[in-house]
DNA sequence: AATTATGTTGCGGT
DNA sequence: AACCGCAACATAAT
């Protein structure tokens, strides 16, 4: 499901439901979905919560991290008794039937709260492992793209160095990590990019406008709480709101909100790209 | 009913 | 080494 604004809103919200709680009890409904549990987290109490690329990371008393990712259809609901006695935030109908069967694993906290992983595809993973182990699995991203350390030059000099489509390089998690499917192709659209440019073709101008497009489209992302294309929930069940806000992203046939040109559909490093073939060149 | 697509990323092969 | 294509899996749409 998610890219960078969909686990930034789900971080948002669950860092202050989850700081202080401790971890009861573990239900683990599939093997796949949680690795690397070698000493135990009964007892533990989460002391952080955070999000680095699109990775969610809780961090525990004793040190060690839980790690999640998301992938392409994994969610993370939250329930705690307040809700149930009504008098919490609202949740979603269907999260008072969990667990489902896409349910993997099951945190059981502290004051009689709840925490689900569910995942229909099981692609996502829930990894427990060392500061150092938590370390290794963040050096594999470049800075988030909202990360001030993403300036012009680091991304021109990145650009410069590969001719692979554009559109593949600024999903390519190693240079610049949170730009996923829809941001890309939307980000390409407000900057007025072709997504098969070679990297290293474009001007230095050209960059500047994807750059400033990238940020903004993920930023606008995260204003509206995430896009709900199709798996992606708040943590109380609720959809977000940038799949109302969409440029170009299954917007193929539909007049380009640029020029009115046409939005075509194409396959660009095997992932589906929408453009507008007027104003995108 | 079979084929194709889906928000991610890691792997094996060139 | 860079790059490409596909696999991991379940489901919905065509």
């Amino acid at each position: 499901m998610p890219e960078l604004p969909e686990v930034e809103t789900i971080c948002k919200r669950l860092a202050p439901v989850l700081i202080g709680k401790t971890i009861q009890n573990i239900e683990v409904l599939r093997e796949k979905s949680l690795q690397g549990l070698s000493t135990s987290i009964i007892g533990k109490k989460i002391v952080e919560v955070s999000r680095k690329a699109k990775l969610l990371d809780i961090k525990l008393s004793d040190s060690s991290h839980l790690l999640i990712h998301l992938k392409m259809t994994g969610q993370l609901i939250y329930q705690d008794q307040l809700q149930r006695l009504g008098g919490g935030h609202p949740t979603a109908d269907w999260v008072d039937s969990l667990p489902s069967k896409h349910t993997r694993v099951i945190f059981r906290l502290s004051n009689h709260s709840t925490l689900f992983f569910n995942d229909m595809r099981v692609f996502g993973w829930i990894k427990h492992l060392s500061e150092e182990g938590a370390s290794v699995e963040f050096s594999r991203y470049g800075p988030d793209i909202i990360d001030p350390a993403v300036t012009l030059e680091y991304i021109f000099s990145r650009f410069s160095k590969t001719s692979r489509p554009i559109k593949v390089v600024i999903m390519d998690s190693s240079i610049i990590a949170g730009v996923g499917n829809i941001y890309a192709n939307d980000a390409l659209n407000l900057a007025k990019i072709h997504p098969n440019k070679p990297a290293n073709s474009l001007t230095q101008n050209e960059t500047k406008e994807l750059l400033d497009a990238m940020i903004e489209v993920i930023n606008l992302g995260i204003k509206h709480g995430g896009a709900t294309i199709g798996n992606f929930r708040n943590i109380d069940g609720f959809s977000g709101n940038y799949q109302t806000k969409v440029l170009v992203y299954q917007r193929e046939n539909l007049a380009c909100f640029n020029c009115a040109g046409i939005i075509k559909k194409t396959k660009i490093g095997g992932r589906g790209t929408f453009y507008c073939p007027n104003c995108q060149v």
